[in-house]
RNA sequence: AGGCGCGUAGCUCAAUGGGAGAGCGCUACCUUGACACGGUAGAGGCUAGCGGUUCAAUCCCGCUCGCGCCUACCA
């Protein structure tokens, strides 16, 4: 079978897309024995399609997937999505304005319909993305967060939380987002600099003697002030303490009080305490017993407590109250003054701190153990300079706000008694209430956050709480890969639940990637129109050159900048093994076999290329397990591309043309042995084209299995020939010195010459004469002598290797200045090696304290060094002649 | 403010306590029956700066400069 002459790689990932898809051979069975390996997906979310960041965490995941199961794993890749509550509502919100809908005038039942219809083909669409990135997922294990199954998982979490008191519902100050009317959690909160202003504001003291003045960078939130605070050791203020001023505007009496969290440093040392609009002041309203009055209504514009600035909006009541307050002489001075701020993550309005009811999980008891787990490597983190910034999270971590003010999401299981008031917590919904038997009861409004539901995701997707199969044989997962940018919003939660809810971790090790950004290192985002869509790279230039150049960019969680041009060569790199595999099966004859390799049939480049083989499958075996993925990458590339193709392809071309028929038929062997064992060991990082070859090649093998089912190659010890790599060094040098020559003199590449060598140890003229057949070839000589001196009667163009001294007769004239340029060249190179190793020899220090190996190897440069250079020294000399 | 990371060839990035590499780009030659998505050869770097440890530093330590990111209740 003769392969098309490139690759195309459209036809031929489609098939093996349909194939993969149409079979069952990612599917896990029931009950499974031996080792197994189980990793769930990070659910993308159904807002839209996959970025290519998705690309490289979903290629990773597949490389281990498929690693594990040709290493003897029964090997699953939990697949899903995730519903994302706010982002998603908000893009249907702007679907819905579109045809000039609300989502109120739709209502919650008709627009929760409307989600769904929009969910499903999202899921679809997602799904078929991960099928053309060639992902060997489990379809059968295919999960989305707000299916009926998994809903019950979180309410039943929900509920045993709130049973032992780790969930409550309380009035506290939260992230209010007034676009997307939600509260929000604060990792949900994006903060970011903001150059603003830093405004003075004269506070009369209320015996008319003067005022205190304040700083702040929210004259809007004066209406909200319910004292003034000072630092308790403050001199300038001490004797204010207890006393009371006149708020600007309201004209409201306000007591200063005295509190440690007032920085006396900072500003006048005196702040306007605002406990309904702020998180501080809400903390220090807390412990001073302060009025907390919100005068902003949900959409942030000012309410009736705001005065004469009832409606207006944030924004505008602050130029409104400061031209006021200008004009009554109360803003002593404002100076530009730089702060962060925060923005919700969603729709990047500035968020609105505001006193609510809401639901929160107490953090504190479930964090311990998750530190702990951590701390004692139950859970590993990839790299592990993670740890730190995990410590530090938990250590300080605040209650987190669950409860979102949206309908798309699991609808909080608390139920209101219409009679009584009194709150049952439930699964399934109360027949009646728990204390007056009211059947008058009314489910809380408001959903979960998302991300309380993808931190139970790791054992809900096995069907938690059932105790069923799966979870066992599952759970805990072996790895979590994942951007390092949700460390804490999900990673850390996952600990946290898996800890509390199966009392196990939810997985062994955590891979983090790096984030991915364009060809200039900015952050991708649709706004600057620099995302790149994976699916039109896929079109372009395969899923497969995707994948490798993916895999060969990521190292050490490091942010990777996507380029172009390297996907190109990689795509270039699969139509080599693409041409690779097509010069083996046009010189395979039908009806070839392989048959099993016997060392005394082996070559010296059957033994070499065979050792190389084995090394490589060993350090890719190391480098994934170490998850070292771009040297795994890179390693292969170079040995498929710079040692079999341009090296042993061409080493047997001589025995392949020749007529032992013997030589030939191993040589044969050891390519096709090789080609299966690259194939195999490639497999994971370029499923299809790999999948697409094995497929003609297995016949070879009497094989008949899909390669991602096959066993990985491993290291054989009877391949491996550890000197057959120092002799094909010398005679790789020999041919590349004559190529080098030949170009350097410019002589044309089908011209052959004859070459002369003096070699430099007896052993060389066996290895050279039993390589004649290669070196003629590669070097592309009509002649080759072993000589002991160079012919006198010959102008020869000379070079030197280690292992020879080497001279090339062109058979015409030698232009003499070239000739003395380009050994003078070499002899400049050769001297700096050679003074820079000598000086080290006779460093009295490094002789007596450089351990004896080193001093060897500069001996041995140096001695090479000198005998090349004497060589070269002397063709000069006859140059000059 | 604290923490993390980065600074190596034109670009994107590797590497190692003892001779600095790759891919792309560039130059020259070559359409040679696996491959022009190719082949052969080549040019290009006082490894950001300063100091320290060491016989030896691109690598280890400290500082400086530049860049990026994360956390934080600096009003």
């Amino acid at each position: 079978m003769i392969l098309e002459k490139a690759y195309e790689h459209k036809e031929i990932e489609k098939k093996w897309m349909e194939f993969w898809l149409n079979s069952t051979i990612f599917q896990v069975g029931q009950v499974v024995q031996g080792k197994r390996f189980s990793i769930v997906i990070p659910p993308p979310n159904i807002t839209g399609g996959l970025h290519i960041g998705h690309g490289l965490q979903y290629t990773l995941h597949d490389v281990y997937t498929r690693w594990k199961r040709m290493k003897g794993c029964t090997s699953l890749w939990v697949p899903g999505m995730d519903h994302a509550g706010i982002a998603t509502q908000y893009i249907m919100e702007k679907e819905l304005a579109k045809e000039n809908v609300t989502r109120e005038q739709l209502g919650r039942d008709k627009f929760i319909e409307r989600v769904w219809q929009w969910a499903g083909a999202a899921m679809d669409r997602i799904k078929f993305q991960l099928m053309k990135l060639g992902s060997s997922c489990d379809w059968s294990h295919q999960h989305f967060t707000l299916n009926d199954d998994l809903t019950r998982a979180v309410l039943e979490a929900f509920v045993r939380l709130y049973q032992e008191r780790l969930i409550y519902r309380a009035e506290y100050i939260i992230n209010w987002c007034p676009r997307c009317l939600t509260a929000l959690s604060d990792l949900e909160t994006i903060h970011k600099e903001y150059s603003g202003k830093l405004f003075y504001i004269r506070y009369p003291l209320k015996s008319g003697q003067g005022y205190v003045e304040v700083a702040t960078t929210r004259p809007e939130t004066i209406p909200g002030d319910t004292a003034v605070g000072v630092n308790p050791n403050d001199e300038r203020y001490k004797v204010a303490i207890g006393d009371y001023v006149i708020l600007p505007v309201l004209k409201r009496e306000i007591p200063i009080i005295a509190d440690e969290a007032v920085d006396p440093a900072f500003g006048t040392g005196a702040v306007k305490i605002t406990p309904g609009h702020d998180p501080d002041d809400f903390e220090i309203g807390k412990r001073h017993k302060l009025a907390s009055i919100t005068i902003m209504t949900d959409s942030a514009k000012m309410n009736e407590q705001s005065g004469p600035y009832e409606g207006q909006d944030r924004f505008v009541c602050r130029k409104n109250i400061l031209s006021d307050l200008a004009n009554e002489g109360l803003l002593a001075k404002e100076e530009d003054y730089a702060y962060s701020i925060g923005h919700c993550f969603r729709c990047d309005t500035i968020v609105e701190p505001r006193v609510s009811k809401q639901w929160f999980v107490r953090m504190k008891p479930l964090a311990e153990p998750a530190i702990k787990a951590v701390e004692d490597g139950r859970v590993e983190l990839v790299p592990s300079n993670w740890n730190k910034v995990y410590y530090d999270w938990l250590n300080n971590i605040r209650d987190w706000c669950i409860s979102r003010q949206i309908w798309w999401g699991h609808q909080i299981p608390a139920y209101y008694c219409q009679d009584c008031s009194e709150l049952t917590v439930s699964v399934t919904r109360p027949l009646k209430c728990q204390q007056c038997n009211s059947t008058s009861l009314i489910q809380d409004e408001d959903v979960l956050d998302t991300w309380f539901s993808s931190a139970l995701w790791p054992f809900t997707v096995f069907g938690w709480p059932e105790k069923t199969v799966d979870l066992k044989q599952y759970y805990p997962t072996n790895l979590l890969i994942t951007g390092y940018d949700i460390l804490f919003f999900w990673v850390a939660r996952m600990i946290m639940m898996g800890l509390k809810f199966m009392n196990d971790v939810p997985f062994k090790q955590v891979l983090f990637t790096g984030l991915i950004r364009d060809e200039k290192g900015n952050k991708m985002s649709r706004t600057k129109g620099n995302v790149v869509d994976p699916l039109e790279v896929i079109d372009n230039m395969g899923a497969d050159a995707l994948r490798f150049t993916l895999i060969s960019q990521t190292a050490d969680a490091m942010d990777v900048s996507f380029s172009r041009n390297k996907v190109q060569g990689n795509r270039a790199f699969m139509n080599k093994l693409w041409n690779v595999s097509r010069f083996v099966l046009m010189n395979i004859p039908d009806e070839f076999m392989v048959k099993p390799l016997r060392a005394e049939d082996l070559s010296l480049f059957d033994r070499w290329i065979l050792t190389r083989t084995n090394e490589i499958i060993q350090e890719v075996d190391h480098n994934l397990t170490y998850y070292e993925l771009s040297k795994a990458g890179n390693l292969l590339y170079h040995f498929i591309w710079n040692e079999f193709c341009d090296w042993y392809v061409e080493f047997s071309k001589p025995y392949l043309n020749a007529p032992d028929e013997k030589r030939k038929e191993t040589t044969l062997n050891v390519l096709a042995v090789v080609l299966g064992k690259i194939l195999k060991v490639l497999h994971p990082f370029t499923p299809f084209i790999t999948e697409e070859l094995w497929s003609i090649v297995k016949k070879l093998f009497k094989e008949d299995k899909t390669l991602a089912l096959t066993a990985m190659p491993e290291y054989v010890e009877t391949e491996v020939f550890a000197e057959s790599k120092e002799e094909i060094t010398a005679i790789q040098d020999v041919i590349s010195r004559v190529r080098q020559i030949r170009a350097e003199m410019n002589i044309a590449p089908q011209k052959e010459v004859s070459c002369y060598v003096k070699i430099a140890e007896d052993k060389y003229g066996e290895l050279f004469t039993y390589a004649l057949p290669q070196i003629l070839f590669l070097a592309k000589l009509k002649e080759f002598f072993l000589a002991a001196e160079f012919p006198a009667d010959k102008m020869l163009v000379k070079d030197s290797a280690p292992c020879a001294h080497i001279g090339v007769d062109l058979l015409e004239s030698v232009d003499r200045d070239k000739e003395t340029a380009r050994i003078e060249k070499e002899i400049s190179k050769l001297e700096k090696t050679l003074n820079d190793v000598t000086a080290k020899l006779i460093d009295k220090n490094i002789i007596e304290k450089a351990p004896r190996e080193v001093i060897e190897s500069f001996q041995n440069r140096k001695d090479e060094t000198q005998l090349r250079l004497n060589r070269l020294r002397a063709h000069l000399h006859d140059l000059q002649k």
